[in-house]
RNA sequence: CGGUGAUUAGCGCAGCUUGGUAGCGCACUUGGUUUGGGUCCAAGGGGUCGCAAGUUCGAAUCUUGCAUCACCGACCA
C-alpha cells in the first residue's frame, strides 16, 4: 500500500472525548471515528487489524473443530419470548418494529437463534457432539457507552455454541475451547490470565474469563502470589479468619455518636480501628407465601465491602440485590441508616465470615445517633448465620490454600460457559439417542470480544509515541520510509524496489511516498506502530545499506539492501 | 436513572461577565522555502455559533425549553 493512495487520517491532536489511551491512540492513529454514542466506524487501517485478530481467532475456531455459521443481527421477538428473555434481557435488549408492526430485537447474542436452528437441523445422537461458531456484530445498549470501542453499543464478537448429550461431552468441548482460547491468546502476543468466573443465573459448573491484564480494565482480577490460581473478585472465596474467635474481654457499653454515621467517622470518633467496627446493611429479602418481602440483615465488617453477587446468590436474599427504603428501616427497625447493628436485631442476620470472627466490636444500636462498643457474637448478638459476602482484599489468604491475594485490573476479552439445558429446553432442542429416546441436549457457549481485543492489545501495548502492536495485528508488518525521494532519484528506485520486492513476497508494507518531511513520516508511522521501519537515504545508499527500526524495542541497526528478506524470514 | 459540565470551521480552543455584522492554533488549497525527527514565509477557502422560542433597534453573548456529547455516582447502613 502507498500513502498516496491511502487513508492515513492521522490526528496531532487528541480529541477530547477520549478518556483512555487505547480509544484516544485510536482515535489519532486513523483506526476508529465516533458515529453516535457507543458507535464507530472502522476505518482502514483499523478494520485491518480488527481483521487480523478475527482470523486468527477464526483459525483457532476452525483448528478445534468448530464450524463458522452466520446468522443475522435482526431477530424475532419470538424466539426472545420462546427463551423467557424478553422479559429479562431488560432495556440492554434494543427491541424494534418492522413495517407491519411484527417486533423484532437487535441480537445482543444468539443462543436463541442457534439454539432453534439446531433443534430444526439436528436430529440423531449420531450427528453430535457439534460446535457451530460465528463472528458477528451484536448490539447491547449500555447504559453508559465508554472508552472507545472498549465498552461500545455494537461491537464485533465471535460466539461459538456447542450442542451434546449429557456433561461428560460437554465438559470434553469446554477444555477443548479452554486450550483454544489459550492459543489464541498466545498468538496474539498478549499478557492475559484465565480467570474463574461467576456462572451468573445461568448456573452450570464451571466459567472461566479471559482477562487482558491493564489499569484501566474495569474488573478487579483476584490472583495467589504463589499459585496460578486467578478469580474474578465477584467470584473469588473470601476464606474464615483462621484460629478461634477472641473470648470478649469488654462490656456492651452505648456510646452517643450525634451525627455520626458512615465507619469512617464512626472509627475516627471512637478512635477505634474501622476493622473493629461492623456495619449492617438492609436488603430486600425473598417474598414469601403471603407475598410479604422480609428484611434480610448483612453484617461485615467496617473496613469490607459487600460482595452484591455472593449476596444475591443467597436463598434468602431477593436478586437482584435491592438495599431497603428509608421507610422501611424507620417501620422495621426504628431508625435511620448508619445506626444500626445485629444486637437485638428482629429481621434475619447474615454475617460475613471476617466480622463474625470479631469480639468487642463497634455496631450501631439501632437508635439513632447511639452505637455500641464492646460487642460480643452470642453474648450480645445471638440468632444469625454465616456466610461468604465480602470481596476479598489484597492480602487474603488464597482460596487455592497457597499464598496471598493481589489484586489487578483485567479487561474480559473472552468468557465460555457451560450453560447446560437452559435453551434447550426452552426451545424444545433435543434429539432421539441410542435407545430411541428424545433427550433434551446440553449446551455450553464461548465469546470472545474481537473488537474490544483491539483496545486491549493497545492499553497494553503502547508508548508516549503511539501503539506498539504485538507483529501478529499489526496493520502493517514494515514501512518504507524514504528520505526525501523527491530529491533523490537513487532513494526512490531503492523504495520502488523494495516495495516491489517485499509486495511480491507477501508482505504487508506499507511505502510512505508522500512528498512529506522525515519527522512528519516517522511520527506518522510510530503513531500508528508499524513494528519495523525500512528507513532509506542517501546517508546509507554508498555502502548500499538501509536503517532498520524496530518500533517495539527502539533499536536501530543498518542492514544490506540485499539482507532485507531475512527480516521476515524468522 | 441521578449529579456535574460541555456544545463556536474537519480537530483543539478563545470570544459570552459588560449584546453592536465571529477569532486563534492545527489541518486543507496555492506559491515560494526547507529536507534524517511534526521547517519557515506569504496568500487563500471553509462557520444558519447544537435546535427552538423569547427579550432587544440589534443575540454566539441575556431568558426559557429541548436535543446531543462527555465525566462522576449508583457501597449507604
Amino acid at each position: 500500500m502507498r500513502t498516496s493512495q491511502y487513508l492515513l487520517s492521522t490526528l496531532k491532536e487528541t480529541p477530547a472525548s477520549a478518556e483512555v489511551i487505547s480509544h484516544q491512540l485510536m482515535l489519532r492513529a486513523g483506526l476508529v471515528r465516533n458515529v453516535a454514542s457507543g458507535l464507530y466506524t472502522w476505518l482502514p487501517t483499523g478494520l485491518k487489524v480488527l481483521r487480523k485478530v478475527e482470523n486468527i481467532v477464526r483459525e483457532e475456531m476452525q483448528r478445534a473443530g468448530a464450524l463458522e455459521v452466520l446468522m443475522p443481527m435482526v431477530q424475532p421477538a419470538d424466539l426472545w419470548q420462546e427463551s423467557g428473555r424478553l422479559d429479562d434481557y431488560g432495556p440492554e435488549l434494543l427491541r424494534l418494529n418492522d413495517r407491519h408492526m411484527r417486533p423484532f430485537v437487535l441480537g445482543p447474542t444468539h443462543e436463541e437463534v442457534i439454539t432453534k436452528l439446531i433443534a430444526n437441523e439436528i436430529s440423531s445422537y449420531k450427528q453430535l457432539p457439534l460446535n457451530v461458531f460465528q463472528i458477528q456484530t451484536k448490539f447491547r445498549d449500555e447504559i453508559r457507552p465508554r472508552f472507545g470501542v472498549m465498552r461500545g453499543r455494537e461491537f464485533l464478537m465471535k460466539d461459538a455454541y456447542s450442542f451434546h448429550l449429557g456433561e461428560d461431552c460437554l465438559k470434553k468441548t469446554y477444555q477443548v475451547m479452554f486450550d483454544a482460547y489459550c492459543r489464541i491468546f498466545d498468538r496474539l502476543g498478549l499478557d492475559y490470565r484465565p480467570v474463574i468466573a461467576d456462572t451468573g443465573s445461568i448456573g452450570g459448573d464451571a466459567s472461566h474469563e479471559f482477562h487482558v491484564l491493564a489499569d484501566s480494565g474495569e474488573d478487579d482480577i483476584a490472583f495467589s502470589d504463589v499459585s496460578d490460581f486467578a478469580a474474578n473478585v465477584e467470584k473469588a472465596e473470601a476464606l474464615a479468619p483462621a484460629g478461634e474467635r477472641p473470648t470478649p474481654k469488654a462490656a456492651l457499653t452505648e456510646v452517643a455518636t450525634p451525627n455520626v454515621r458512615s465507619i469512617e467517622d464512626v472509627a475516627a470518633f471512637l478512635k477505634v480501628e474501622s476493622s473493629k467496627t461492623v456495619k449492617t446493611l438492609l436488603v430486600q429479602g425473598i417474598a414469601t407465601d403471603d407475598n410479604q418481602a422480609p428484611i434480610v440483615a448483612l453484617v461485615l465488617r467496617g473496613d469490607h465491602q459487600l460482595n452484591e453477587v455472593k449476596a444475591e446468590n443467597l436463598p434468602q436474599v431477593a436478586a437482584p440485590l435491592t438495599f431497603a427504603t428509608e421507610q422501611q428501616l424507620l417501620d422495621e427497625i426504628g431508625c435511620h441508616a448508619g445506626s444500626i447493628g445485629p444486637v437485638g436485631l428482629s429481621v434475619e442476620v447474615i454475617v460475613d465470615r471476617s466480622a463474625a470472627h470479631l469480639a468487642d466490636f463497634v455496631c450501631g444500636a439501632n437508635k439513632d445517633d447511639v452505637h455500641y462498643s464492646g460487642a460480643n457474637w452470642d453474648r450480645d448478638a445471638k440468632n444469625y448465620s454465616i456466610a461468604d459476602i465480602r470481596n476479598v482484599v489484597a492480602g487474603d489468604p488464597s482460596p487455592c490454600g497457597e499464598g496471598k491475594i493481589v489484586i489487578k485490573r483485567g479487561v474480559e476479552v473472552g468468557h465460555i460457559f457451560q450453560l447446560g439445558e437452559k435453551y434447550a429446553q426452552a426451545m424444545n432442542c433435543g434429539v432421539l439417542t441410542e435407545a430411541g429416546k428424545n433427550q433434551t441436549l446440553t449446551m455450553g457457549c464461548y465469546g470472545i470480544g474481537v473488537s474490544r481485543i483491539v483496545a486491549a492489545a493497545i492499553e497494553q501495548n503502547h508508548d508516549k509515541y503511539g501503539i506498539k502492536w504485538p507483529a501478529a495485528i499489526a496493520p502493517f508488518q514494515v514501512a518504507i520510509v524514504p528520505m526525501n525521494m523527491a530529491k533523490s532519484a537513487r532513494v526512490q528506485e531503492t523504495a520502488e524496489h523494495l516495495y516491489q520486492q517485499l509486495q511480491t513476497a507477501g508482505i504487508d508494507v506499507i511505502f510512505d511516498d508522500r512528498k512529506e518531511r522525515p519527522g512528519v513520516m516517522f511520527a506518522d508511522h510510530e503513531l500508528i506502530g508499524t513494528p519495523l521501519l525500512l528507513v532509506i537515504g542517501e546517508r546509507n545508499l554508498d555502502k548500499q545499506e538501509i536503517e532498520v527500526k524496530n518500533r517495539i524495542s527502539g533499536e536501530k541497526s543498518l542492514l544490506a539492501i540485499s539482507d532485507v528478506m531475512s527480516l521476515f524470514t524468522k
